[in-house]
Formats: structure tokens, C-alpha cells, sequence
DNA sequence: CGGTTACTTGATCGAGCTCAATTAGTGTGG
DNA sequence: CCACACTAATTGAGCTCGATCAAGTAACCG
């Protein structure tokens, strides 16, 4: 990564934008290194945040973009009837928090799956530093445009998509995910039950756990439990046909 | 095509952003009169654009927003398969182009469905204006938010309501949005084809025609091809309960 | 251990899709 | 003005995919 300048200050030199493994990822990508140092500023760090707690509810004012270091996130909303609906998981280096940029309250709720460390963007201090760095409110803007893609490719596969196609889909856009963040694109854990799996592709646990079977039996995947090893990856992609171009942006 | 200001121009007067009765929809709500007027600069109008045409198309390289003064535009994207995927109709008052702000290219297509008037907003000069004018980039912000709300919206819709729900959703969410333009709330013409809706709510187009005479045989509905009357908002209402707060934004 | 939660597997059922035929608009040209 | 073609929409009949209901198994944890 880039290599920081200034001042030593030893306990910070891992957790600052300039040296962390995500910065092309994140907002970061692209920006200069004296760029990275204000946004820096602007940042704030949490301590790491265990499974089920929330960054934020429904309903709760709205002030700052989350940006995910470590762990891993799941955004919902609830339905009157109480049901939820999850929208979508956010992995290392992705955002959420981007349904908060309208009407001053978030609308959906993210929750804690893996323990996470997260930071934690201001609204108004990113506007403000984006007044400074014509950089910065590109990216923004990119990072955001991401996701409303990210979103359509969503509606596709919903509107579209038998179930085998979707579940295909997921692992494909996790596998994409955990390669960009330089892990196994091809065994890893899933950081989510398969009641959340289901309930964001729109079908049933039942249907989920009888697609893991099934990709297996056919010796597509190995399954077990979470731990997923995909052994043939050209299989997924030729069932996915044409549906999703992999580029499921920030919070899938 | 592009309106210069400066000296008086009395035939252009009635385009510009200041009195545009679309004003406190579109992009400029809440701006103040200096602010809108640089805005109106950066604003490219063009001629109005005949059903059919399209504003832009997947791969396209992505240069600008548009604002729909009047008419209707349809969001769209293909599968590799070639099937067309609709992702949300634009009304008046409403953006649409946002997932061009990611990548330099837009992935989905803009195709006009009635005759229309655009305003054209290039990325460059909207982000330069941004620089200057602080409720610009917020109001832009919140613009983009709203879509990605929306966006989440329609993916609870299509993950677990039935197609009964969907089509009440699909008419209320015009209904507010006809009635925000000042526009009856409860008679209106659909810009689009069953063909556009079934695809849109993920339903066949025999399912949306029968949804269609039901809706008319319990007396929720007055349906002429694409005329529409609702005779029973509450019915409606009741249909969707606890799936849609209806803020169905920018480009559905 | 016993209890709880997460997941799997089996059997049945129904909402909505598909296929197919019909009807109603919308031109187009003689 | 009417005949013809063409498209959009409606209506009917049967079937399928995935939901639902139900039971069983495996991991986890005090």
C-alpha cells in the first residue's frame, strides 16, 4: 500500500486510511496520498462491534456512511407486519449507510453478523471535506452509483430468476467479493444463516437448503454448513447466464 | 439546443429552472433563487423527444443526469439472453441516469414512452457547481439517496408480496407520485404497456390483465385499457399493508 | 447431558406461469 | 367507408416451481 509520511505515531499507523489493505476499495480508491490523510481526519474509528449489533435502526436520524474494515454486515428493513426484509450483506471495504443520504433517517436497519470494526463517515464532514477534494465527491458519488447498480442487478434477479439461478448468483457476487479483498475466490465461510440467505433471493430456507444439496450432488459445490468450497466455478457462471454482469457493488 | 442566458432571451424564459413548475421535485428543491440560476446554466434542453428514442443505452460512456420536464421514460436493461429487464418509469419531476455515475458508462437504458421534454445535466459541470454550491451537492446527495430507497423498496416488493400486493403497490406509487405533480391522484392514463408492468413487477402479462379485471369486478378500479380510475384508495391501501411507505422515489 | 437453534429432507399444495384461443384497438390502403 | 393486417389486451385450461407443513438430524452451550 501506500506508504505513510509525516510524523511516526506508531498505535495509529494501522488503522489509517493511507495504510489500509481496503483502500481501493473503499472511498480511498484512487485518491492521493495527502488527500487520504484529510479524510483521515474526518474519520472515526470504533471499537470492533460484536454479532448482533446495530450501526443503526429504522427511523434513527442519519448522520454518517459506515465504511467496513473487518467482519461482516447485514442491511434489512421491516415490513408493518414485522417480517424482515434483508436488503443486503456488506463485506470489507464496502459502505452502507447510503439510504441515510435521503430524508435525514435511515430507512433500513444494519446489524452485525461477524464481529466488525467499522468507520464511521460524517455526513457533514464528508460534505465538507468534499468541498475541498473535487476527489473525494467523485468517488462519492461513484461509490454510491455502485450501489443503485448493484441494486438493479438485484431487481433483475428477483423479477427474472428461477432459484438455482439466484443462489448461483450469490456465490458468484461473494466469490467476486472475497477475490477483490484478496481472499479465496473459491472456498470461504458465509457470514449469514441460510434463513437471511433465502429471505434477500426471495425464497424459502427450505428452497436454499435443497439448492446446497443439489449443487452439490452435482459436485458444483461443497457444502458444509457455512463453509462453501466452490469446485466448479464455470458451472455457476453458466447457470447465471446473462443475468448478473459480476459487478455487485458495495452492499450486494 | 443548449439555452444561453445572460441578455434576455423572452422565448427561452419559460425553461428555466426558476419557474419550472417541476421545481421543488427535481433537483433544484429547496435551492434559492441565486443558486438556481447557476444551475440553469449548466441545464442542456433539448427538443422535445418522440416515444421510442432513447436517451441512452447499456455501454454507453455516461456523461449526464436527466431531469424529465414531461412525458414518461422507461428504465430497462438486457439480459445476455436478450430478454429486456424493466428497473422503473420516470415521471415529471424525476431523474433519471444515476447508475451512469458509476464507471464511466451507463449499464441500463432510458427509452422515452410518451412524448417528452428533457433537461440534460452533465456530470462534469454538476460536479464543478457542486464545488460552489453547497445545497447543490446535498440536494444531489438526497436525490441519489432517495433512488437507492426506492430501489430498496422494489426489492421487498418483488422478494415477498404477491402479485395482488404488487400491482396495488405499482398503483399507488403512481398515484402519489401523479398527485406530487399536481395531478389527479385518482384517474390517470399509465404511460406504459401490461407488457412493461408485468415485467417491471416480475408477473406474467396474463397475471397483470386478470389482476386488472379483478381489481375492476371487486370495484377497486375502473380500467379501460390505459385508462385508470381508483374508485377505492383504502382497498388499495389495505392490499399493501406494511410493505410500502410511500416515498417511491425518483425513478421508481 | 437436555434444551435450543440451525439446518436438512420428505410430502403436499397452490399461486402464478405457459400455452392457446379470442377480442378489441389501430392503422393502412383501396 | 370497409376489409385486412397487426398489435395490445383479455380470457381459459393445465402444469410447474417453489412455498408450506411436518418430521428428523446435527451442532452448540449452559
Amino acid at each position: 500500500m501506500t506508504i505513510k509520511k509525516k510524523t511516526l505515531n506508531l498505535h495509529e499507523l494501522k488503522v489509517s486510511c493511507q495504510n489500509c489493505t481496503l483502500a481501493d476499495l473503499c472511498l480511498p480508491h484512487g485518491m492521493r496520498s495527502e488527500e487520504m490523510e484529510k479524510l483521515d481526519a474526518i474519520v472515526v474509528r470504533q471499537q470492533p462491534i460484536q454479532p448482533g449489533q446495530h450501526l443503526y435502526r429504522p427511523g434513527d436520524k442519519s448522520h454518517s456512511l459506515f465504511a467496513l474494515r473487518s467482519g461482516a454486515l447485514k442491511s434489512y428493513c421491516l415490513t408493518k407486519d414485522g417480517e424482515e426484509q434483508v436488503l443486503g450483506f456488506t463485506l470489507p471495504g464496502e459502505l452502507t449507510g447510503m439510504d441515510g443520504l435521503c430524508g435525514g433517517s435511515y430507512e433500513s436497519a444494519s446489524v452485525v453478523l461477524e464481529t466488525s470494526s467499522i468507520c464511521e463517515l460524517p455526513f457533514n464532514k464528508l460534505e465538507g471535506l468534499c468541498h475541498d477534494l473535487p476527489g473525494l465527491q467523485r468517488q462519492l458519488l461513484n461509490v454510491v452509483g455502485r450501489e443503485i447498480t448493484s441494486d438493479q442487478h438485484m431487481l433483475m434477479l428477483l423479477g427474472k430468476r428461477s432459484a438455482e439461478e439466484r443462489l448461483a448468483s450469490f456465490l458468484l457476487s461473494l466469490s467476486t467479493r472475497y477475490k477483490q479483498r484478496s481472499l479465496s475466490a473459491t472456498e470461504f465461510n458465509l457470514p449469514m444463516s441460510r434463513q437471511d440467505i433465502g429471505n434477500y433471493l426471495g425464497l424459502a430456507i427450505e428452497t436454499v437448503s435443497r439448492l446446497f444439496a443439489q449443487f452439490q450432488e452435482k459436485g458444483v459445490l461443497k457444502v458444509n454448513r457455512r463453509q462453501i468450497s466452490i469446485l466448479d466455478m464455470d458451472s455457476l457462471k453458466v447457470m447465471v447466464e446473462g443475468c448478473v454482469k459480476q459487478t455487485m457493488g458495495s452492499a450486494m
